[in-house]
DNA sequence: TTTAATAAGATATTTTAATATCGATTTCGG
DNA sequence: CCGAAATCGATATTAAAATATCTTATTAAA
């Protein structure tokens, strides 16, 4: 069918994977040569089964015995979250979040770069934060453009996060990471990844509730 | 059996609780007094069926053609997820993740309130932040203790995150929401929340690659 | 008063993810 | 050099979540 044959992984794979990453990166420096699934499972808390499935997805193959080679494990993991070449982003809101998420070191590492930061705030404009000056959000469209950004990071207020989301799109953003709490109405073609921290917080109080109540 | 018959929610489940609860929340405010799956599932693009099915475990019960009374959908949630009643937190660790989530004030309608922050780093202690004076993270174990604080907020570096994580659980800290790349290793009634940047943007990133190549 | 429309609630089906089982292969210890 | 132990990789089973279907209650409009 296809040349290229992508297996598709659901959103749990997915998101495991930056786990096994993180600690393949530390076990080679700690001068391993391979790894197995066996090992990492045991690190990281988790099932055997789950993490061989997991790595058989992105196309890597192993020896018995020993495992999967360091180096080839590593390289098929970025390969297939696309994390061999790093994409330019903007971030737009810099308040508390956006700040945070500027001032955060490790993003080089999974494959995004925030090349520039933006805000509506004119005694924020012009300052630096973490290294950056932050630039007039009414330029950012035509810069994306220029630029070929594809990811916007949303940290604005959740008033105009829907405006702000829909110059995004107008400067040829592809994909939007929202951290606003707010239901975007986007095109059909542009990808949405929502940060809920409520929901992440509900999780928690549920289960504490539950096991408090035992 | 048992007296207190709360039906067992799924990950999921919690994860979309939130999304209902701000919605109706904000549609109360507009003047609703009813709320119908249907109408909510629109405005969040969600299936009908997913959020009958949600709103239907925390036992409230709506009325055919009208929906769910708004109040008692409302208090429904927050009951089930343990929210009527907020619990309190400690944050250890101001650095620039810890001081943005200080500064968000939206987590008294989520059922927390941060009451104290901690961290090591003398510069940083007796200084304030939103409002918080940020104390010696030394004394967080006995605080902890004396005041039955259940939930610890985690912000510090990865490398010191494990042994913070034990100084929590020392001081009777029941629930740790870590926001450190680190898999802690905690007792078997410690409930663990990790936040993980990463993974969401693996879901962004592999899906952009995969729009790209097509 | 009757009827059509809406939505809850229950049940059933499909899909997806997690878990278990087994055989094949290769390294390493004896 | 040979056998035991470990691991991959494939297949099968179970569990959970999403989706679909149908019935019934109730309201609002004709």
């Amino acid at each position: 069918m296809s040349q290229m044959e992508r297996k598709t992984a659901g959103v749990p794979t997915l998101k495991r994977l930056p786990l096994y990453l993180r600690l393949l990166r530390k076990m080679k420096e700690d001068g391993e040569n391979y790894a197995s699934g066996t090992v990492v499972a045991k690190e990281l808390g988790l099932d055997p089964i789950v993490v061989r499935k997991d790595l058989a997805i992105t196309g890597a193959v192993g020896r018995p015995r020993l495992g999967f080679p360091m180096d080839e494990i590593i390289s098929a993991i970025e390969e297939y979250l696309g994390w061999s070449n790093t994409s330019d982003a903007f971030l737009v809101g810099v308040g508390s979040m956006g700040t945070a998420l500027l001032g955060y070191k490790g993003f080089e590492q999974h494959g995004m770069r925030i090349v520039a930061a933006f805000d509506s705030n004119p005694a924020i404009i012009g300052t630096t934060v973490h290294g950056k000056t932050v630039l007039d959000v009414a330029k950012m469209p035509e810069l994306a453009r220029r630029m070929h950004v594809q990811i916007g990071i949303l940290t604005v207020t959740a008033s105009v996060a829907q405006g702000v989301a829909d110059k995004m799109i107008e400067g040829g953003i592809r994909a939007i990471w929202n951290f606003t709490p707010t239901s975007l109405d986007v095109p059909e073609h542009v990808i949405l990844q929502r940060e809920e921290l409520a929901s992440s917080l509900a999780v928690l109080s549920h289960r504490l509730l539950v096991e408090n109540s035992l």
